[in-house]
DNA sequence: CCTATAATAAGAATGGTTCTCATTATTGCA
DNA sequence: TGCAATAATGAGAACCATTCTTATTATAGG
C-alpha cells in the first residue's frame, strides 16, 4: 500500500527497468502488483501462497531484478527466508519492527525530527569512517502480541 | 576490545553458562579471547583463520552456544557470512557500519543524547504496535575508503 | 578412580537461494 | 505482417552456509 497510484508506480518501473535494460515483464508486473497491494514485506512463499501460477525459481530471479533497478527490497533478519517490499522511492522512507518468534515484519515511521537529527548524527560518523553511505536501516527487535499469549 | 577486562569477561561467561546448564569449556574460553582480541565482528572463517586448530562444527555450535547465553551475538547482514562478537553487556551498545562491497563490518556509537532520543521514540512505537521491544539495531550501509578507489 | 553426562569433531544432511539450459515470448527490422 | 535475434521463463540441478548425527573424548561429582 503505496502514497503513489498504482499507474505511477508502472511508469517508473518501466522506466527504471528500461534504464538498466530489462523488460518489465508480465511477471515483474504482477509482483510489483502483489507487493503494491500489501502492507508488510513478504517472503518468496507468501509471493507464492498468493499466486500460486509463479514459478519460484522466476520469482527469485525476478525480484532480483526489481531489486538491481531499484524498486524492490530485500529484508534480511535473523528469519531463514528473505523478505522483500516496495523500494523507499514507491513507499516512503520507513523501519522494520520484527518479531522474532514468529518472523513478521511490519513497518514503522520515526518522526520527522528524530529522523533528521539521526540522519545528520549519521553523515557525521560516515564521513570519519571514511564511508560513503548509501542507506541507513533502523529495526526493532521483539515479540508481537499474538506471540506473547 | 572491551572496556572490562579479560578476567571479568571469564567470570562473566563462567557464570552466564552456568546459569544455561553448559560448561565453559577450552574451546569456549577460546572463541570468547579470540572475540576479546577484536574490535570488529568475524565471521565463522575469519575464526578459524586466527585459530586453524578450531573444529569448524564446533565453532558453530559453540558461537550458538554463547549467544544463547547472552555473551555473543550474531550479525546477519546481505552478506552470506554471518558475523559474530560480543554482546553488548561485555562491548557497550553500539551500531555498526557496513561496507556492502567487501562485507567488512565496524562498531560506531551513537552520541548519548541522540541514542536517547531514539530509544524512548522506539518505545512508544511498539506499545502502539503491541510489542514488547527485545532490542534495536541501527545500520549504517555503504562503501568504505578502501573499496571506493 | 568410576560412572554418568556433556562436549567434541568429522562428515552427512538440510534447505534457502542461485544456476543451467531447453523452451517460449518479445522486440526491432525488412 | 513475418523473421530473425535476443531476452525471459521455468523445471530441476547445483551450491554452500549452516545444522545435524554419531562415535569418540573430556569433564564433574561422588
Amino acid at each position: 500500500m503505496s502514497t503513489i497510484s498504482e499507474t505511477e508506480i508502472d511508469q517508473l518501473a518501466a522506466s527504471q527497468l528500461r534504464s538498466i535494460d530489462q523488460r518489465y515483464t508480465k511477471n515483474r508486473r504482477q509482483l510489483i502488483s502483489i507487493l503494491s497491494n500489501e502492507t508488510k514485506p513478504l517472503t518468496i512463499n507468501q509471493i507464492l501462497e498468493i499466486d500460486s501460477g509463479l514459478a519460484q525459481s522466476s520469482v527469485y530471479r525476478n525480484l532480483s531484478v526489481l531489486e538491481e533497478a531499484g524498486l524492490v527490497v530485500r529484508i534480511i533478519t535473523n528469519d531463514d527466508h528473505a523478505h522483500y517490499e516496495l523500494a523507499e522511492q514507491i513507499l516512503d522512507h520507513h523501519h522494520h519492527i520484527i518479531c522474532s518468534p514468529c518472523g513478521e515484519i511490519l513497518d514503522f515511521h520515526l518522526s520527522e525530527k528524530i529522523e533528521k537529527a539521526l540522519e545528520s548524527s549519521l553523515k557525521e560518523i560516515a564521513d570519519n569512517f571514511g564511508f560513503s553511505i548509501d542507506k541507513h536501516r533502523l529495526d526493532l527487535l521483539g515479540t508481537c502480541g499474538d506471540c506473547t499469549d
